[in-house]
DNA sequence: TTTGCTTAGTTACTTTAAGTAACTTGATTT
DNA sequence: AAATCAAGTTACTTAAAGTAACTAAGCAAA
């Protein structure tokens, strides 16, 4: 598969909007002051990623519905990622103490204008995924 | 700050835009046979992002120098990343045999076109950051 | 001629994060 | 009195990440 060349013009201004982030990236001494790539590590993390998706897909998901969604991941880790995900607010935690308990994840707005740039990316990936599998069974040898 | 509403409509768009992708993402029964998820986990790794920022804002950077523009990171996670970003195509990397050695990395066109999605991606977070932080002090009480 | 200096890593070791599996809670049915 | 349910939590194991010292190769100075 062909990728769309770069131009310079494209490469010109990649170059200038990273110089802007850089003052929050990179402020020279204190990295942990800067919140962007603590956010990015949570909101771009494996797990966080999937289940932005399913919760995008499915208007409200219940935990354990979510898990098997979510193939692979644990009680342990999904509990721990809905919580970070919920106090950076992309998703909602409604409550319902039925027995037994009932308990929904929905996104919030926020949720949905963050996983529509997600998707951006994601999509790229799905488009070059089998280049990117040919380059790398290529650079094996 | 506001977030900008988000529609019905694109709602609508992104559940169509994923459901196109579950079919890659959730094959129903082999999950490592899956692609999507082990080359998302790699280009959105949190120091893979950072590398791939700095080389998308310096054409071209040795080693070292990358290792201090990316702040925290070891040698050999450095290491380790650069191998794995070069496999998969998005940065290429040209040995001088001098002595000391020389060795200088740089993006793939197929890197800058993957910087560019990401980029939209780290703006997003960039611009929100604030949103995110006063949410977290908010949910911690 | 041995000591030091350089860069781009690697190796052995420690710490932290992730994965596994069994357990908890509490009203309701068997 | 025991089993059942969902939504987690806990204690334990394994894998990944971080730390710090080391290596290679050749040249320059002592």
């Amino acid at each position: 598969m062909e990728i769309e060349t770069v131009t310079d013009n494209q490469k010109l201004r990649v170059a200038k909007k990273i110089e802007k982030m850089f003052g929050h990236i990179d402020p020279k001494l204190p990295p942990e002051m800067c919140p962007i790539r603590d956010i990015m590590a949570l909101a771009s993390d494996k797990w966080s990623i999937l289940i932005l998706l399913y919760l995008g897909y499915f208007p409200t998901l219940r935990f354990n519905r979510l898990k098997k969604k979510v193939y692979g991941i644990s009680s342990k880790i999904l509990s721990e990622r809905l919580k970070t995900l919920e106090a950076d607010g992309y998703i909602l935690r409604k409550m319902y103490p039925e027995v037994p308990i009932r308990v929904e994840y929905n996104l919030t707005d926020f949720g949905h204008s963050y996983l529509q740039k997600l998707l951006d990316l994601t999509e790229w990936v799905q488009k070059y995924s089998e280049t990117i599998l040919a380059n790398r069974s290529k650079f094996a040898k």
